[in-house]
DNA sequence: CAATAAACTTAGAATAATTCTAAATTAATA
DNA sequence: TATTAATTTAGAATTATTCTAAGTTTATTG
């Protein structure tokens, strides 16, 4: 899956004309948005939709590995079209979040130890703090 | 602070019966209880409060450092007595959270690499999976 | 193709964790 | 002691998300 491919397409899940849209407007504000800031970005366009079809949709797509969920805190759920594995930063100073990618080579186990035969299904990472401008 | 010090006394802080009574419940009940979880565990003690209150001693613990939020999807929020650095594992196959110590002498910046200058403020790492038995 | 079944979309209602409000109480300060 | 500030509380309000039930689209079967 290309960084800018929008026609996405996953066996096992029917690409609908809501489930398309939702993904393109999320490829095309790569900014961690919410579902209800997806779902105003999709207001003035040919196919606006109700705010329930956006999260069956980012449901969908998170379920098949599309998008990945990002929570800080208690806010909003946003959603992230990098399916990579990443960190994520949260820049306290202007409130946007951006995607750090792991160094190569790196291992969680660097930094914790885990019991031997420990199965990891999900790792998240997410730093709060100020980048100099 | 030591581990089992359930009288905390933080500069700053006026530590109110009810402040006490919550962080002791949180001591004595070590596997990150959701603010619900706490206000039903002193239902039957000596000094019930309402669950306004809880948040509220909650809130004023984590402000000051003596206590940490700890965020599972959009789960209620857990609370975590540990005030040291470590990692959260949530053990699918029992629904229960382990605190992970950081390995001696890691750092983030073993597995990221951030900007020059970047200030690291808040620093989350949860990590979901299964334990062998 | 026609009929049937399954999956999806939708509006609006329901849910539930958390926050807010406003009044009473408690603790600190002058 | 008098005054002020902080805290507690019950209950109302908020709000992100999920649920319900009916209509629609898509896939499958005969
Ligand atoms: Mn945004
Ligand atoms: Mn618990
Ligand atoms: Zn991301
Ligand atoms: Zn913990």
């Amino acid at each position: 899956m290309k960084a800018q491919d929008h026609h996405l397409q996953v066996p096992g899940m029917r690409m609908t004309k809501q489930r398309k849209e939702v993904y393109r407007t999320l490829m095309e504000n790569q900014d961690h948005p919410s579902a209800s800031e997806i779902h105003n970005l999709m207001k003035d366009t040919e196919s606006p939709m109700s705010l329930a079809t956006v999260y069956n949709c980012l449901e969908a797509l998170v379920e098949h590995g599309a998008v990945k969920q990002v929570n800080i805190d208690r806010e909003p759920t946003r959603y992230c079209q990098n399916s990579t594995p990443h960190a994520h930063f949260h820049d306290q100073s202007t409130g946007t979040i951006h995607d750090i990618t792991f160094k190569p080579g790196a291992s969680l186990t660097d930094l914790i130890e885990l019991p031997k035969g420990t199965e990891v299904t999900n790792l998240e990472i997410s730093i709060k703090g100020t980048i100099p401008s």
